[in-house]
Order: structure tokens, then C-alpha cells, then sequence
DNA sequence: GCGACAG
DNA sequence: ATCTTGTCGC
């Protein structure tokens, strides 16, 4: 179902420098402004409606050499469709390269869904990413959907301020530093509290950016309206929760 | 050389 | 990501 625009497939032979080149190339062709076709407002993850949106989620689980990509097609608390595809692994984890390890397993579990979501959440970064060509962007850009990332841990950037005692919903700016190709400053994704605690015990927030097609604003507020009972939103648990039952039913 | 980093 | 029991706290 899927169209992918083949000249940004990652490719796990490419040198180092192949590599890079290429995600300055998603870079300049992402767009990190809103350019969907729904309405933001109207994602849930509860009871939906005609009109609710299809959000995707995307993760991975891994065997000794083997990975297992996962997606989930969800309309509020429906699940839509569900696929997964177990690939050799063709290249190593290396930070800032992420797509290359990963990217094509789930190209490839994304044509075999009968039916395009209107935003994709994936378990990375986006925008916050050393060439603001995160696995997000990348995979968003080469299937040309909205796609937002969702990162435990942040990769690079800088908080604008403490994110030690947030409130659930509560977010605070991450810019661009140093180390990133992008303009000093320059917000490039949010750190989310996606759920907390009444008293003492502290969560992490995660850290989300836009991939393709949306503004860290929107994107954030799209995460926002998909938190559950749980620190990760719903779209991605239910694909880890896929990805690791379709690897136990292998080993 | 130092720093340092998604999954 | 993955290997893994118990254990602290609401």
C-alpha cells in the first residue's frame, strides 16, 4: 500500500559518508511544518469516532540476528491492522545512524499493511537528531507521511530549563546546541511528561520531535493527546507489545 | 585530544 | 535493544 520514494531508502551498504550525505538530503526535504491532512485535535486514544485519525505505531525487538519490525494501525482505542517482518540485521547500532539499522525492516513491514495511516509515531528521535535526520524523518520523508519521534533518552539538544519536576502534560523546549547542524536555538522538539506521579517518586519525560509534515508544536500536542496509563504513549507501546510477542513466537 | 550520543 | 529477581513505594 505504502508508495516509497526509493532515493531515500536507507541503505546499510553505504560508507559512513554515503550515509551522512543522504541525511542531508531527508533534511532538506522534510518539512517541519504542519502539512497534514487532519485534525491534530481530533487524535484520541479512546472511544473514536468516523473521523478519528489512524496513527501508526512503530517498533522493534531484536534476536541474535534477526530484527522484528512492528507496526500497529490504531483508531482510537480500535485497532486497525496489525503487521510485523523479521529481517537479517544488515548494520550495527551507531548513534546518529539509527535509520540505517532499522529503516528497512520497516519500510518493508509498511508495504505490507492494506492501508496508510495519517501520522506515524516511531521510538527515536526526529528533528532532534545531529543533521535533523533522526529515524522519524527519515522514514517519514521516504514514505512522505506525518511522522513524529518519540525518544526515551535525548540524543543532543538542550532543555531550555529543568525537566526534573514536571506535571503530566507539561512539556518544556528542547533547541538546537553545538553539536547539531542546526542553528544554535532553533526548537527542534519538546521533553513531554507524559505521566507522573501524585507524590515523591519522579518519571522521565520523553522527548519528542517532528519527523515529516508537522511543527514541533503540533507534533508534541498529537504525543500529548495519545498518553495512556503508562510513560510511553499508546501507539507505541501497543508496537513493542506486537514486536515482542511476534519475536517470542520465533525463538 | 575531549566530549559523547536514539535503539 | 537485550540479559534478568527481587524489591521499594503508591
Amino acid at each position: 500500500m505504502a508508495e516509497i520514494r526509493e532515493r531515500f531508502r536507507p541503505d546499510p551498504s553505504m560508507n559512513r559518508t554515503q550515509m551522512e550525505a543522504l541525511q542531508r538530503d531527508i533534511a532538506q526535504t522534510a518539512v517541519f511544518e504542519d502539512a497534514v491532512d487532519f485534525d491534530p485535535t481530533t487524535v484520541t486514544v479512546d472511544t473514536p469516532t468516523p473521523e478519528t485519525p489512524i496513527v501508526a505505531g512503530v517498533d522493534q525487538a531484536f534476536l541474535d540476528d534477526q530484527i522484528v519490525s512492528a507496526i500497529v494501525l490504531t483508531r482510537g482505542e480500535t485497532v486497525v491492522a496489525r503487521t510485523h517482518t523479521t529481517t537479517p540485521i544488515e548494520f550495527p547500532y551507531v548513534p546518529g545512524l539509527l535509520s540505517f539499522r532499522e529503516g528497512g525492516p520497516i519500510l518493508d513491514a509498511f508495504e505490507a499493511l492494506p492501508t496508510d495511516p495519517d501520522v506515524i509515531v516511531f521510538d527515536g528521535s526526529g528533528r532532534i537528531h545531529f543533521r535533523e535526520a533522526g529515524l522519524a524523518t527519515h522514514i517519514g520523508v521516504a514514505l512522505d507521511l506525518p511522522a513524529i519521534g518519540v525518544a526515551k533518552t535525548l540524543l543532543c539538544g538542550q532543555p531550555v530549563s529543568s525537566t526534573a519536576a514536571l506535571a503530566a502534560g507539561e512539556r518544556v523546549e528542547i533547541v538546537a546546541d553545538e553539536t547539531m547542524s542546526t542553528p544554535d536555538g532553533t526548537t527542534v522538539g519538546h521533553a513531554l511528561q507524559t505521566r507522573q506521579y501524585p507524590n515523591s517518586h519522579r518519571i522521565n519525560p520523553v522527548y519528542v520531535s517532528p519527523g515529516h509534515r508537522l511543527s514541533a508544536d503540533t507534533a508534541t500536542a498529537i504525543i500529548d493527546r495519545c498518553r495512556g496509563a503508562y510513560k510511553l504513549p499508546e501507539p507505541t507501546r501497543l508496537a513493542d507489545a506486537a514486536a515482542d510477542e511476534a519475536k517470542d513466537t520465533i525463538e
